[in-house]
This record gives C-alpha cells, structure tokens and sequence, in this order.
DNA sequence: TACGTTGTTCCATTATCTGGAACGAAAGTG
DNA sequence: CACTTTCGTTCCAGATAATGGAACAACGTA
C-alpha cells in the first residue's frame, strides 16, 4: 500500500478524493495517507493542473471532469461494451430488470455496463465496480469456464457475504462444475440479500470474452418464468458473441 | 504544454494513450511527447502499478479500467447529473431525439449527461468532452446569463466551424443579446453542419448551474412542432431547476 | 479577541528522477 | 535463413526535482 514514487502518491491521492463523497482538504489527505502537508499540497497542484482535480468554491479539492473523458474513452475502446449496449437496453426493457456487462480485467471483475429495469433494484454495482467472485454469478462462470482471467484463487479466503454465501471450498467445486454442464449460472442471496442473480457467457470463439447478468430482487423470481428468463438471457449473450465474431460493432 | 514535474508527466502520458484510439507501445510515446523510453517506461510502470493504464496482450499500454471508476464517480458526485438523468430520459423518449445536460467546469462547456433519442443522430458529442462556446446553444446560454463561468473572453478567436457559424462579434452579441431576452437558446448547422440544437438555462436560485440540450438534425425542423418543443425543453429544465432546489436529490 | 485550524510558501537536504547506453527479444527485410 | 531494425527493459552515475519541517497568512470558532 506504501507508495514509492511520487506519480504513485499522487494516484493515491487522486483515489482518496474519489472515495471521499465529499470534497477534501490537504490537511485531512494528509493525515489519512500519512504524508505531509506540503507533499500533499505539491501533488494536488500537479493534479490539478491537469485537470484531474478541481476545487470547489471553499478551496477544498474533487475530482475533477478530465475524469469522466478518462474514464468514458476506456468504455468506448471496450468492443464487448459497444456491442453489448444495445442488447443489455432491450433486455432490460423486456425483462424490466437491470442488467449488467461484466469482464475480467486485471484480475477482477469489473462491471463494464449496465442497463437499468424498472423496478425497484436500481443501480446495485456502479459501472466501473469490481464484484466478488465466488459469491456472484458472473464469478462462478468465470471460475467454470476461464478461471485463469482471474487472480489470486478462490481458495482459503471464501468470505461470507451472507448466509447463503457458499465459503466451503468443496461446495464452491460442486457449483462451478454445475454451471460448467449447464452453462448458466446462479447467484441466489450469496453476495447481497434479496439479490439474485442470472449470468451467461458471451464467447469470442473458445475465450470467454465477458459475461451479462441480469439481476433481480429474490422474491421477484417467483414471478417469473425462470426457464423463459434462462432463455432469455442466453440468447442476449449470443446475440451478443454474434456481434463480437462478426465483426459488426460499429455505430 | 512542458511538463514540470513527474506527476504531470505521467498524467501527460495519460492522456496521449487516451487520444490514441489503439494501445501504443514505449517508443511510440516517447517519440510523440519527446520523453526517453526509459523515463516513459518507468512512468508507464507506476500508471500500471495503480490500475489507470493496463497493457494488452502484446505488451502495448492502453487506458485502465481504474479510470471508469474514478470518472463514473465524478458523474455520481454532480447532483446535476442525478437530477437531470431521469428528466433527460423522458425528454429524450418523448421527443424521439437525442439530449444533453452541459454545464461550465474549469472554464469549458462540459457534457455531463446524454440521453439518446431513437434517430439517426447518435452519439454527437460524448458524455466528458468539451464543446465550443460561441458556435453552440449552451455557449451563447451560457454567454447570456454567467459568462463569468467560461474562462477567455470569445473575443477574437472566433473559430468558425461551418458556413453558419457566427463569426462577427457584434452579431455574436446581438444574438446573446436575444438568448437573455428569451431564456432560449438555438445553435442552426453552427457547429456542426446539420445538426440544430436548442438549448435552456437550469437555475438553482439565480445561478446558472448547468443547461439542457436537445440535438436534432436540422432537416427534421420541418416534422416538429417548433413552438412545442421549446415548450418541452424549458418544463424540463425547469423540472431538473425543481429537483435540484427541492432537495429531492436523493435515489 | 484569542485560539485552533486551515491552505500556502519557503528552503536546505537528499532521495528520487533523469536519460543515455547497453541488453536480449521480437518483428520486419533481404 | 541471416541480417537488420525496432522494440521493451534494465542499469547507473549525475543532477534535478521531490521532500517535509517550519513559518506564514487567512478564516472560522470559542
């Protein structure tokens, strides 16, 4: 966690800010990170500079809107995303439940899009959020089906995220052996309770190339028709892999 | 554009992996931001150590997924873009046509929010870019009513993008002089040939505090009821005014 | 008013960044 | 297939730029 240079320290400062949900000042960054005040001070001048941070009207420091071009541009360069947009939209719509794009980045999983329903269950991820694995669905399929875009193992640190939440490795070894026959996978109440999950593999050609979850409050499952949703959502995830392959990913 | 410290530097190199839309190799940036390969090198490995740059496949550096997160979150921090997305929404599904939420950040017209319409003009401007103050609806609004909030006088400099574009101060004033009158702005092929936007001011108090877009491509003019849609944008800004003010900005 | 805290500036010390050169590897070329 | 070019990476002495304590001024508060 300790930084080396001084572009590292002003990163950590840049995550400070953001994980602030209110404006910062040096003095408070400083103690936080446990740098001193004119260390502090330089960087943000730096950052601000360049636009990655602003002030408000009291002097105190936030991120800035480089961010959102920063941030935007890698979401854009995503082809899985531009493909997937218009799909997630229509599932969604249909479905009336909010929908994610989520893919192995960096070892974790990050959720690259979302579509939101109209029901009640808004915004539960924040795009650009990272998922546990083995609690979700989308963590489970890329345990089944490409366990290496993954780092760091499922094993030994299964943290319990609530009463469903599968900690016992073997039973972890069972469930990712299922999702590998059915090519589907489920995350009932494991990371969030009331949340359920539905998740199927958009394929590139033999790689998983990311995956789509359709999420629901648990309670709506009753409501459904679970094999239509499965069908449903696999289709989506093919319609998508179809747009990856063929190549038509252009606006 | 010299950079002075190292932090900028980084962020310098930031940026130029941004503006290329494919990954880019040592030499390539060294070569474009005249720095040696080593000192680009050891910057990229700091940017990569804290996630803002990631490397593909082949070894080549491109924009991290850290950087969604953080620009997502400077979104999520404007209370405008919360008030404004619902609004923007059913504007754009009314209407049929895309809108925007721009609002003055660091001396430059920023697009904060976009809801897109169901024609064919998409995607016009991105959500983080910057757009042109005296040859758009927002700018001239934003000329009107606080041009105190955009940094560099349009005196001078009045780059003219198309044959419509205003390029004469006098008449440049006269027409804000209009806007101020009416609470309206229009933008005709002025910046963009075929593409007419009108634009109206969001008031928090007697502050501007951002403005609503509506684009539209200029031969559809014709189809709409003109009078109508002013009417629309203006409830709408006034809407988003309401909730802004109304403290209802909560999800 | 006196106090505490803030953001900012200054400056000598030295740690850190610099950037040229050398290296192995990979890609392109004859 | 050998040759050449270009790539990314590592190394290291020199020198620049980062460091952090102290002093300063500006608010906001007791």
């Amino acid at each position: 966690m300790d930084a080396q240079g001084s572009v590292e320290k002003a990163i950590d400062v840049l995550f400070h800010l953001h994980a602030k949900p209110t404006p910062c000042g040096v003095s408070e960054i400083g103690r936080a990170l446990d740098m001193p005040k004119s260390s502090v001070h330089r960087l943000l001048a730096s950052l601000v500079r360049r636009g990655l941070v602003e002030r408000d009207d009291h002097g105190r420091y936030r991120p800035g809107v480089s961010l959102v071009a920063l941030g935007l541009g890698v979401l854009e360069r995503e082809p899985s995303v531009m493909a997937a947009r218009p799909v997630l939209e229509k599932l969604a719509a249909e479905v009336g439940e909010t929908c994610f794009l989520v893919a192995a980045r960096a070892g974790a999983l990050i959720v690259l899009e979302k579509a939101e329903g109209t029901g009640f269950l808004r915004a539960a991820p924040q795009v650009g959020a990272s998922v546990p694995v083995h609690a979700t669905a989308v963590g489970k399929l890329h345990l089944a089906l490409a366990p290496d875009s993954l780092a760091g193992g499922p094993d030994g640190d299964l943290e319990s995220f609530t009463a469903q939440t599968v900690t016992d490795p073997a039973a972890l070894d069972r469930a990712i052996e299922a999702v590998r026959a059915s090519g589907l996978a489920w995350s009932l109440d494991e990371w969030i309770a009331g949340l359920s999950v539905l998740a199927a593999p958009i394929r590139v050609g033999e790689r998983l190339a990311a995956a789509i979850a359709l999420a629901l409050p648990s309670p709506a499952l009753a409501s459904h028709d679970v094999a239509h949703l499965e069908d449903r959502v696999r289709e989506a995830a093919a319609e998508i892999s179809g747009r990856l392959t063929g190549g038509a990913a252009r606006t």
